[in-house]
DNA sequence: TTTGTCTTACATCTTTGGATTGATAAAATA
DNA sequence: TATTTTATCAATCCAAAGATGTAAGACAAA
């Protein structure tokens, strides 16, 4: 049986009609791509994804009427396995971060060469993710500076340490919502006990109620599993 | 006033001490670079630092005595504004995850070719940072899959939703650990109606108490800062 | 206009939380 | 061995938090 090399189905959102139409001309020159759509509107293309089931779709961000980024989002949630490249006027590295956090497959700027937009479908349609080497240090600013904050709050010093293990088991209880007799029970220990750990663990962490201690708790990078603050 | 190009200083930090003596030579054959260092300890590594403040390190990250990951965190915290490149045998994304995450300025693969690791170093000397288009692939799989989660959890259904704009307001301030007298002299209003307020939040939310208004508020995106986790 | 939601406010009552003091036994440490 | 830290428990007291019901004025939508 002879086997066919299936073209990839492409489909365009861009409000800007003319480089839509450039794109498209761009596009169906390349002999592995059809463009199966094409439309100025996010909530007109989201339909359309539903309805084609493009391989790549190509999403102008920077559209008035709807945020493309949204769009993206929602295209992601339908988990159709559709590959998006975010297409946009600007290399804020923000715009970039957010744009690879929710899903985008490749953040393409509009100023680039054709060829690199060609490079980019034919990596993301690999099942690839493909960042343009600037872009890539970009997105890495922002995304270290993302957790600098965290290294140097936590420097200063963290109370955390003078936690005792059963102060810390404690803690951990509280930090998932539990009251003093839910601790107790779970501890095998009378609610009084507790009530001295949880007075003593105040005191270290220098809080006021068990609010602000859980809060101190999370913020300070509490258990096993490490929360990390990214500003979205 | 002539003007001499400066060269960069280099350190290299590998346990491996034929690959160390390798590189050191390919690197001594380009006439931008001096190596300043070899070591094959990262403690040591971490005090040559100290003493010769190089502009770049080299380091490998796949040491047994010490790990080469915390060895450049604790590079990093000394803010000496040296530039940091993993050098690792693995291509694995939870690592270069973690390293870029902690501040490296590149991540080079040893079997890459020599010319790579030199474009590496030029472009980090610049001051950008540099990922091998691979490993910005491998990247990008697990910094996209950390966010899938949330995504999944998040779509469930938010009952933050259901919160006015005054109720979101209670809670803001509730995530910081006021109690209701901090909260209505913040808000101007009296203690009662803020108690009116957070009751009704709790109904809302589906919880018993603020400790569990307040972790579900975290949990759930609450606010413009959305805090999200990744696990490192 | 009427209906409904939101914000404000108060009263009352019960429960929970937090501070303080004191005490005992085991365990770690000097 | 002597001393300190840790974990356990209790009693008491006051403050804070939470549950419930009621209600008035503002404002927007039907």
């Amino acid at each position: 049986m002879r086997e066919f090399k299936r073209k990839f189905r492409v489909l365009l959102i861009d409000d800007n009609a003319d480089h839509l139409r450039g794109v498209k001309e761009l596009i169906t020159l390349e002999s592995s791509y059809d463009v199966v759509g094409t439309t100025t509107s996010a909530n007109i293309g989201i339909n359309l994804a539903k309805k084609y089931r493009p391989d790549i779709i190509l999403m102008d961000i920077n559209m008035p009427e709807k945020d493309g980024l949204q769009a993206i989002q929602e295209i992601e949630k339908l988990n159709l396995g559709i590959k998006v490249i975010a297409l946009s006027g600007y290399d804020d590295s923000d715009l970039i971060f957010r744009a690879m956090k929710i899903g985008a497959k490749g953040y393409i700027l509009k100023t680039m060469a054709s060829a690199q937009l060609i490079y980019a479908m034919d990596e993301v349609a690999a099942g690839k993710i493909y960042l343009p080497t600037a872009l890539t240090s970009r997105f890495f600013e922002y995304f270290q500076n993302s957790f600098k904050e965290e290294a140097s709050s936590t420097s200063e010093e963290n109370l955390l340490t003078y936690l005792t293990a059963r102060e810390e088991e404690v803690l951990e209880l509280l930090t998932q919502g539990n009251n003093y007799k839910g601790i107790a029970g779970k501890l095998f220990i009378s609610e009084t006990t507790v009530k001295t750990h949880v007075n003593n663990i105040f005191q270290k962490l220098q809080v006021n109620d068990r609010t602000q201690a859980v809060l101190y708790a999370l913020n300070n990078g509490f258990g096993n599993k490490r929360r990390t603050k990214i500003a979205v």
